[in-house]
DNA sequence: CGTAACTTACTGCATCCTGCAGTAAAGTCA
DNA sequence: TGACTTTACTGCAGGATGCAGTAAGTTACG
């Protein structure tokens, strides 16, 4: 019944550090805003603050508007001592989750077509992605940021978006070119263009931007 | 019960396509080739073959070394056209997972080091997989790939994990540069340097490659 | 003015997934 | 021969997800 803080706990104590919200923004904020670094599902985003309160690092109050109620949740010192404390230790290493990868990791199992249409879900997902985030950041420029003085954090950690974004986007065009050259996708084992690219590789020359070498 | 097929089931029929495996070796190839697109527990990977046996989509014999019993699962045709079903359904869009970006999204609640110190391991772990990426794929050249004949595909997805890890290392590493600007995390705003990254963003020009445009 | 559709504001539940501990046989090194 | 590691798993508590459901307020339209 306790259940102990998790990150995605301290993920919702950093929007209460921020100021209180009531349940559902808080929620809705967090969909938005943590989808890139922490993307957590609406239930877990409604448990969350509860088990914050539990813990005392923030304290519920109910507020009415004519007959429903809602909850609104604010941080506590405790709250704000424990944030600190957490900013300090070490992160876990980044978890990437693709299926769209996976196709290809086994993209022998499957059509040209399978492997291409992979593909296409990634670079629509990444260009839409890039857009979205593009849209909100022009927006900041004419000081449409809801909380202004975090205005140069957001545009960093966009900055990482648009790359990502960007990268997937990049890669893909190169895999659908690679692919484009298969007969089949079983089978081909070692191709002249496959030892190409592990020669790139032992150079650690980029293959999507045979420019870059570090 | 019966528990119904996941992508993490697809996961494990994709690798049962290759060959036959005892649970135990599939576990373990399943957490070394799965790591980058498809991440899962130990735990997870065990149960999946059985869920795939309850489904007709494998079968499982039991092997004796001694007193010992393992069990090798082989897939079915059933599984086989199953998974050239799944090959041609359009796949989740990605999700990244990373408590390190989640550190920077709220840096404005820690210190610079503490920035700094999730820059540092974001560095690290990605430094760590190009390294393990690159090493297993020199030794491709040399023909010691498991399934001579998927290293075509194989390498083809190293190249994005290539890309992905490097992106990380370039990216924080600007990221750095523009921390170690600020006189402290908190409520700096509309900084010089946040409008000048505002300004490449509207012009779609990389921050990082600046050379870079779409 | 009524009603249908949508938004706000959540909760319960089944099922999925993870982490950790535990078991036990077989192999390896001194 | 004893300690340690590797192979080969299983059980269980608890964290996370998806979906359905509830119910009040708000807006659009005829």
């Amino acid at each position: 019944m306790p259940s102990s803080l998790t990150t995605s706990s301290y993920a919702i104590l950093c929007l209460l550090a921020i100021r209180p919200w009531p349940g559902y923004e808080l929620t809705q904020q967090a969909t938005r805003s943590l989808r890139f670094a922490w993307p957590k599902s609406e239930r877990l985003l409604y448990s969350e603050p509860k088990k914050l309160v539990h813990h005392g690092m923030a304290t519920a109050r109910k507020e009415f508007v004519g007959e429903r109620s809602r909850t609104v949740y604010t941080i506590t010192d405790e709250g704000r001592s424990a944030l600190t404390e957490w900013m300090a230790t070490t992160p876990r290493p980044p978890i990437l989750e693709a299926e769209a990868l996976l196709r290809l990791l086994f993209a022998d199992h499957g059509s040209i077509d399978d492997a291409m249409a992979a593909l296409d879900a990634l670079t629509t997902d990444a260009a839409e992605t890039y857009e979205q985030v593009l849209r909100i950041n022009a927006g900041y420029v004419d000081g449409e940021h809801p909380f202004p003085d975090r205005v140069h954090v957001s545009v960093l950690f966009a900055t990482f978006q648009l790359e990502f974004s960007d990268l997937i986007m990049r890669w893909a065009e190169f895999a659908r070119a690679e692919i484009a050259e298969w007969p089949t996708t079983e089978g081909l084992g070692m191709t002249e263009r496959t030892s190409e690219i592990l020669e790139s590789m032992t150079q650690r020359r980029s293959v999507i931007d045979p420019s870059r070498t570090p």
